[in-house]
DNA sequence: GCCTAGGTCCCGTAT
DNA sequence: ATACGGGGCCTAGGC
């Protein structure tokens, strides 16, 4: 197995070559004194202190503080070039849809470890996809008789999750909903349901979901709509 | 200023310890070999690779890939603990609310950055609020004589960005996107405007963002909205 | 505490 | 290429 190169204090000069020579190659991660400016949909600028910068190897830029699941500042698929001045290295990461452009000062001489990362096999259940393939695969949980009709069928006002046929023939609108249901789910649901009735198609509509907002089953409730209380473990 | 402490090739005891010593102290930083499971709203496996793992003095747990923004799996603010076995070193996160657990099971001894990371100033310019604020200050932008009546004015429908008043004395809904307006902005936009025609005041709707998507605009015009491409720099 | 809405959201998928 | 919608979204603000 490739080894981790793990180097302290590393000089500017230095850490030029590296990123030369590992940039899209392996992940470089850094702990450095920064500044960091952004610019492009917004800008931002954060002060200096002490950050852990990786440039990984399909040229993601990350800059992260001691706290927060969120990276203070981030580049998705950018081209990262150095610089080095006389009282801050630079690190320039652009990218061009859209344009924008992230620079990191450091004002250090920077820890950097030199690594190559994998990628496993990654599996997930309990997705709102699963969920549509359990409703379309068992009408019956919506409603007893209920036939599959749709799934994923894309409206002018957004996609319907699932489209059922009930027993005496009417079309029920089925919004999927993986966690707690909102307002807006709501709303969506009562787009899709007045798209048809707007058609003349006699519709009820469903939000199935393991819990749902009181507000949003309020205006369910106000607008005639049926809920159905649906975990998938 | 503080030093990382750098350890290669870390026995799983000596990393338990420093675990145990580190966590809510330092951001403990991880090269290793792992298998990752998360258990909670979803389930995942992750299987075993070479990843980036890091846990943040506020208990945050991130575990990163080679490739990409977003971290193959994490948890925010989690109690963390450490468990020695024959075959692997196993890292266990919880958080309460929502319940969920993500474990990492390390195979090989981990290289181990201990480091303080601290937090600068951090200021954004070009956020939604800021595009709020410029409207208010300039309600001329969106139509000439137009008056500022509120800004972020709650209604049972949601929160209203700004209300103008016409010079002919109608109310104008303004709903601002800092990016792409999309169908879902002109679906507010609708329940706004619906909720002041019900209470029977003459109000008219208007999108103002740098862009709009094609659906979004054909929907604003079906519906007798108006459109104003507002870019701030 | 729960709910609501924004985000430099990111990211996959369909058009 | 753009558009559209999900996400274990995360995170801040309100009630």
């Amino acid at each position: 197995m490739l080894e981790d190169v793990v180097l302290s204090r590393v000089d500017w000069l230095v850490l030029q070559d590296i990123i030369r020579k590992y940039f899209r190659v392996s992940t470089i991660v850094m702990f450095c004194q920064c500044e960091v400016f952004y610019e492009g949909r917004a800008s931002s600028r954060a002060s200096e202190a002490r950050r852990l910068v990786i440039i990984k190897e399909d040229g993601t830029l990350l800059i992260h503080e001691g706290v927060g699941v969120e990276p203070v500042n981030w580049q998705p698929n950018a081209l990262i070039t150095s610089k080095v001045g006389e009282n801050h290295f630079e690190l320039v990461a652009v990218r061009s849809r859209p344009k924008e452009v992230v620079k990191v000062f450091i004002k250090d001489k920077p820890d950097v470890i030199i690594c190559k990362l994998g990628s496993g096999k990654f599996s997930i259940r309990g997705t709102e996809e699963d969920l549509i393939n359990y409703v379309a695969q068992n009408p019956s949980v919506i409603e007893e008789g209920a036939k599959l009709v749709a799934r994923e069928f894309a409206t002018p006002h957004g996609r319907v999750d699932v489209i059922l046929r009930s027993s005496n023939d009417e079309l029920i609108i089925v919004e999927c909903k993986r966690g707690v249901a909102d307002l807006d789910a709501v709303h969506q649901l009562i787009r899709y349901v007045e798209y048809y009735r707007e058609l003349g198609i006699k519709v009820r509509g469903v939000i199935a979901s393991p819990s749902i907002t009181p507000q949003a089953l309020k205006l369910l409730q106000k607008n005639s709509l049926g809920y159905v209380k649906l975990q998938i473990t």
